[in-house]
DNA sequence: TATTGTTATACTCTATAACTATA
DNA sequence: TATAGTTATAGAGTATAACAATA
């Protein structure tokens, strides 16, 4: 399907979304001296324990990556590896509880930002965010 | 302003949504033969030709990353520095042809993905999708 | 044989501090 | 003196290919 001009628009208007999402991450992973991957990682291990392949998938980016992110959080001592049971060649990923903070801290920081800059819409118009927003999602997943 | 329930869940919304879009940039990128921030770099310089302390503002990053990416984009012939004739000590970005091209070609790749996965959306909900992200966008901003 | 995680390598991105040339 | 771009340095993210252990 070739993209319209209303396409180009849309993906404009995505696009800034992208950088201005990217921005507030950004700044809240210097604010808990984690990189943008680090925090990101540490928020997707909320109840889950992925493998280093699913992690990667996850990530979108390659399995040998996991290891080395996972060697610099498992040095501070923010995440483990733990043998599972069914398949001895599969290593999975375990937030400590010190991790568990961090994750925890890292969502209500964001969640404050969503606070403070959408507090104030009337909750049809956030609802239709919510829902357009999943839409999208769902789209292109 | 303390997060409620809905702002986390209004947030982890837009983080599954922010990760979703990175992956169709990294995909894109991996195409194009240039990393995700090449891409964005080249997609800024879209009638623009900023500084490198503007360009670093725009990338959210440091000045001095700039230096390097551009290095490694002039390398490739995608883009020129250019002096400023109303200050020497200020260099400006600018698209070569090829650079232009391949900007172009980038964002009408990434028009093609939201052709193909929000083609089929009636244009009411197209509307309200772009009128609402361009209201966080400002939200944010 | 195929898969999981690892290592080695090479390149890129990132931030800090110190430098140069202009203003 | 202040600012714009650069360099040096160190750490982190990324992809490819080759490898050991396990399935």
């Amino acid at each position: 399907m070739e993209p319209t001009k209303d396409d180009h628009d849309l993906a404009t208007t995505l696009s800034q979304l992208h950088r201005q999402v990217g921005a507030v991450y950004s700044t809240l992973s210097r604010q808990f001296g984690l990189t943008m991957q680090q925090l990101q990682l540490l928020c997707l291990l909320e109840k889950r324990r992925p493998s280093f392949g699913e992690l990667a998938a996850l990530l979108g980016c390659d399995k040998t990556n996991v290891t080395g992110m996972v060697d610099r959080l498992e040095r501070r001592e923010l995440l483990r590896r733990t043998p599972d049971p069914e398949d001895r060649r599969v290593s999975r990923i375990v937030l400590t509880e010190e991790g568990e903070i961090l994750g925890q801290q890292a969502r209500s920081a964001f969640a404050k930002v969503v606070a403070e800059s959408l507090g104030d819409w009337p909750a049809t118009r956030r609802r239709d965010l919510g829902l357009l927003t999943q839409a999208v999602i769902d789209a292109l997943g």
